[in-house]
DNA sequence: GTCTACATGTAGACCAGCTATACGTATAAA
DNA sequence: TTTATACGTATAGCTGGTCTACATGTAGAC
């Protein structure tokens, strides 16, 4: 069950995680906490959308994963960007701030 | 072929339809071209995404239907807005604001 | 010895949107 | 008069990301 997301996170999820390991190397459950941490509770991003997430990605190339352990002691799955990815993850900014000026546009009316 | 969206259309199409029909009915061509003007070019609907989105929102009782002429001289199909769709678009673009402000906080980091 | 938080993984379904195409009309230009 | 173009609605079929729901396992606390 999720809280936050109504829908919306189709097309955004790839930016988001792009961001959040543009800040460092991290391990799949770590993303999610930093994402919902950072917009304040609002996103949710449920493992059955992440994970799936995460191998699109790196088949993409845009990241690189790594088992590694973590400070808690678990063995997990590091991911960092690659240069690919942060190229890809600018441009995906430059949408979507271009796509949030559009409907700003639409519904603030003109 | 379309030109401006990457992919982030999907769960915000039904607010940009709302919404410009709160401004008063309009037939779906017009709607097109409404959104089109109103994001400067940005915002570029097909009818293979539109048409299907209006049926659906008319099966969902948020507007309603109506042949009539143009001013175009043309039989056209103007769709206007239902109170249950009003109050639904309300809710849509408070959700939506909110993504927005979730999504910001993440890629412009805490 | 049990509970909770941590952590990864996947099968299957859903469904909105995209591609591509078809059909048809009003109007103006050639 | 025929052609071109903008206007206008419609739908079959595909794609693909996301969601639901489940399975599996460990570290550390109590």
């Amino acid at each position: 069950m999720q809280s936050g997301n109504t829908g919306l996170l189709p097309g955004t999820l790839d930016l988001l995680v792009l961001t959040t390991l543009s800040k460092g190397p991290a391990h799949g459950y770590a993303i999610s906490q930093s994402m919902r941490l950072l917009s304040g509770g609002a996103l949710d991003v449920e493992q059955g959308s992440l994970y799936p997430a995460l191998y699109r990605m790196e088949r993409k190339g845009w990241i690189k994963s790594k088992w590694t352990v973590s400070d808690t002691n678990r063995r997990v799955k590091s991911y960092r960007l690659t240069s690919s990815g942060e190229k890809h993850a600018n441009d995906e900014r430059a949408s979507w701030e271009a796509f949030v000026a559009a409907v700003s546009g639409v519904v603030k009316g003109a």
